[in-house]
DNA sequence: TCCTTGACTGGCT
DNA sequence: GAGCCAGCCAAGG
C-alpha cells in the first residue's frame, strides 16, 4: 500500500470509542510513527470516509481544536464532541484528564 | 529525486 | 496565557 501510514491512522481513529478522544500525538504513536503527528493531521485533512472516521474525536495535545474539514468546521467539531458526552474544559478545548482515550 | 505543504508540537519570549 | 519560531514526518506534485 501506497499510504500506508494514512491506513493506519484511519484504523486507529474507527477505534476511538464514543465519548473520548485521542490526541494527533498519540494516533500518530499508534500508528507506528511517534513524530509524524504533522502526518496525521495531513490523514485527517483528507479524511476519505468522514462517516465512518471519527476524526472529530481527534484533538491537539492539550485538547484545543485545530482544524475540521466536514460541517462547519471547528464549530461542528465542537458540537459532536459535546453530543458524545465530552467534558469541555474551556469552550474550546476538551478536558482530556476524564475524555483521553487510552488503551493501555 | 527534490521541494512544498499541512487539521502539529514543544520551547522560548 | 498568548504568540512566534524551528523541528519533525509523510504524502503529493
Amino acid at each position: 500500500m501506497k499510504n500506508y501510514f494514512f491506513q493506519k491512522v484511519y484504523a486507529v481513529a474507527k477505534d476511538i470509542p464514543k465519548g473520548k478522544v485521542i490526541t494527533y500525538k498519540l494516533l500518530a504513536k499508534l500508528a507506528g510513527s511517534p513524530g509524524a503527528y504533522r502526518a496525521v493531521g495531513s490523514a485527517m485533512a483528507q479524511n476519505p470516509d468522514i462517516t465512518s472516521i471519527p476524526c472529530h474525536r481527534v484533538v491537539g495535545s492539550d485538547g484545543s481544536m485545530h482544524g475540521y474539514s466536514a460541517g462547519e468546521g471547528i464549530k461542528t467539531k465542537i458540537e459532536k464532541l459535546k453530543q458524545e458526552g465530552i467534558k469541555f474544559k474551556t469552550p474550546n478545548r476538551v478536558d482530556l484528564e476524564v475524555s483521553l482515550w487510552s488503551i493501555f
